[in-house]
Order: structure tokens, then sequence, then C-alpha cells
DNA sequence: AGTCACTTACTTACATATAAGTATTTTAAG
DNA sequence: CTTAAAATACTTATATGTAAGTAAGTGACT
């Protein structure tokens, strides 16, 4: 079943760089469906409603985070490589065009949003810190991390302040990620 | 010239409200005129466009919290009542509607904005770094916190833990916030 | 013949905005 | 103190554009 076109990948492409730079409620079906010279309907053809469309986003996110993460996750290894790697996905991700994440544009929607696209949404930031709260216990029982307390709360604030620094950015500029970044390296005992 | 109405006031109210419930682009002048009982021309006669909005609403929100910060600025004083101050505001905020900050709002939707507003956007952001450096640069000299390194780089730090936080919390409970919040304190040497 | 991936052609609804009119209140002049 | 004019705070009505969604049709491939 060999693929003619393209559109659907494209349409996903298209929508998670307009929902990143101008939120769930920021564009509409025409931005995308100009954009890849198609017509309005076709859109909806792949996605029949809006809300189709945002799952299929939030499980494009998640499936794109998890690609590096699975494997850590069931064979274990160092683990600030991990937690580089997640620097590294959030300053990429900004540089590609000064965009909040997905997950952070939800957030803001967040009561707009269908019952669905929520629990997704909900799903994919407890995923997120479950692999975080992994890669900061075993990174500490390695020696390879240093800090007090719970990895889960550890965790919890690491994700809120790449969250709020990718928004922060947005309006400042990119040394503001930059600086956060390595305030969090300072507070994890690694020294850049 | 006494006022006969608040309209004027009533529809700053509400329309933060939404903001922070939905963002920018997910309330409509309707939303406010049906709440307020009036026509959604009477918006538009106080506010011609919605960009004239969006600027009352940074206006606003930057004057609720110069209120207290400028004190600190013109005569000193403790520091720490100014930071926890920002924590109680911020849990209080979230609690009116489980609402991100109006800046984390506009941020996601920044792309959008009229030039002014995204100007006001960033006049307030860097009046709140300048303000949270200041208080962390006096209380590490009085020895009411402990920390390391830029107080500018802290401030920011913190800023954007809080801002994520929120909106985090959004998603999984205002726990996020609270533990959030805990962790600041802990990373500035602060016992609860 | 049937399914896939669309297009054409629409509908319904809402958002933003403006123009013109009205009631009430304030100001300022005689 | 009275009154005319001007400003204030709206309403009614309407224009223009856009968003979301659907029904029915088309052509290509299987």
């Amino acid at each position: 079943m060999a693929r003619l076109t393209h559109t659907r990948e494209q349409i996903i492409e298209r929508a998670t760089e307009l929902l990143m730079q101008r939120g769930f409620n920021g564009f509409s079906y025409r931005d995308i469906s100009t954009h890849l010279g198609v017509k309005n309907a076709a859109v909806h053809y792949h996605f029949p409603t809006k809300a189709d469309l945002a799952l299929a986003l939030v499980d494009e996110y998640r499936q794109t985070l998890r690609k590096g993460s699975s494997e850590f996750i069931a064979y274990g290894g160092p683990a600030w490589p991990q937690l580089e790697g997640l620097f590294t996905f959030t300053q990429r991700q900004f540089c590609k065009g000064r965009c909040v994440c997905p997950i952070g544009a939800f957030s803001v929607d967040y009561e707009d949003l269908p019952e669905e696209v929520r629990d997704a949404t909900a799903q994919f930031m407890s995923d997120s810190v479950k692999w975080l709260t992994q890669v900061l216990e075993v990174g500490r029982s390695q020696q390879e991390f240093k800090f007090e307390g719970d990895a889960e709360q550890k965790a919890l604030f690491i994700l809120a302040v790449l969250q709020g620094a990718r928004q922060m950015a947005r309006i400042n500029g990119i040394e503001t990620l930059t600086l956060v970044i390595a305030e969090i390296r300072t507070g994890l005992g690694i020294q850049g």
C-alpha cells in the first residue's frame, strides 16, 4: 500500500507549527490547507473535527519525545545524556520558530478543549513526569546528579522551568532559555 | 465626575478572567457583553479593537502587581515578605479559576498580537525581572536568602518556574504549584 | 465495482467592527 | 437659575470576513 501523497503527515507537521506559534485557537483549517495547496475539505477528510486533529498532535508529540526515552526506561544506562537530550530537544524546538511547546499551548486553551484532548494532554504530562523522575533517580544513584528530596518533585520542578522558560524566551529571546537551563544544571550539581 | 456605571471596569475584569481561562483567541466580545448584560457594541465603545483591550489588560495586570512592589523598591525593608507575596499572589490567582497568568496566555498567542501589545508584554516582563532581581539581591545581602551566582539569572529562573508551574497545575492540580513553590524556597535556603 | 484521496460547493454560525441613532448627564453662556 | 449644546454611554442595525463542518461528486488505482 504505497503512499501516493503525504497530505496527512504534512497536515500534522503544519498544524504543529501553527499550534506552537499561535495556540490552538490561533489557527484554522484554512491556514493549513492554503499552506499545503489543498482545499479546506481535504483537511476535514483526514481530521473530521479540530478535536481529532488536536488528539493527533498530542500523539505525534508524545511519539517524538518517546523515541529517545523508551530505550532508557527499558535498559538503563547513564542518565545525564537523557537529561541533556531533553535540554537540546527543548532548545532545538524553540529555535524552529520561537515557539512554545504544544502542551504549553494546550494548557492555555485548556478549558476550551474537548475532554478527550484534555485527557490526552494530561496523560502526556504524566508520562513525561514519570520518565524524568526515573532519569533523576537513576542519575542520583549513579552519582551523576546531586540533589536532595523527592525525585518526582524535582522532575515537576524541572519540567515547569522548561515550560515557563520557553515561553519567556519567546518574549525575551533565547538567552533566557539558555540561562535557565544553566541554572537547572547548577541545581543538580552538574558542571558545564 | 461621579461614575454612573462601571462597565469599563467590568469589561476589564471579565476579559482578564477570560484571557486567563481561554487565551486571547479563546474569547470574543460577545462572551464579555452577554456576561455583563450589555450589547456587543458597548464593548467596542470602550475598546474599539481587541488590541486596545489587550493593552488595557496588560496595563491593569501591571498595576495590580506594582501596588505592593513599588514601596519596596522605594524604601527597602525585608525582602522575603516580597517574595512570599509573589507566591501568595500566584496561588490566589490560580485558585480564582485554574488559570494561567495573562502574560503566559499572551506569550502563546504572541505572534498574533499587534506590535504595541507585544511591546507592553515585553515591558511588563522586564519590569518583573528587575523587581525580583532587586528583591533577591537585597534579600541575599540581608542574609534572608542564600544562593550563588547572578541575581538576575535567579530571578529569570524563578519567574519561569512560576509561569510553567501555573500552567502545569492547570492540568495536574494545584499540588503541582505548591510543590514547585516549596522547591523554590529550598533553593533559596528558606525553611518553611 | 469499490475504495482512497481528494474537490466543489455549499451551510451555519460567529467574530470583529462600524454607522447612526438615543437617552442621560455635564458644562457653560446668557 | 435656566437653557442650549456638547459629551458620555450606550443601543439598533448592519457589513464583512472567517471558522467549522458537510454532502455530493470526481478521478485514479486495486
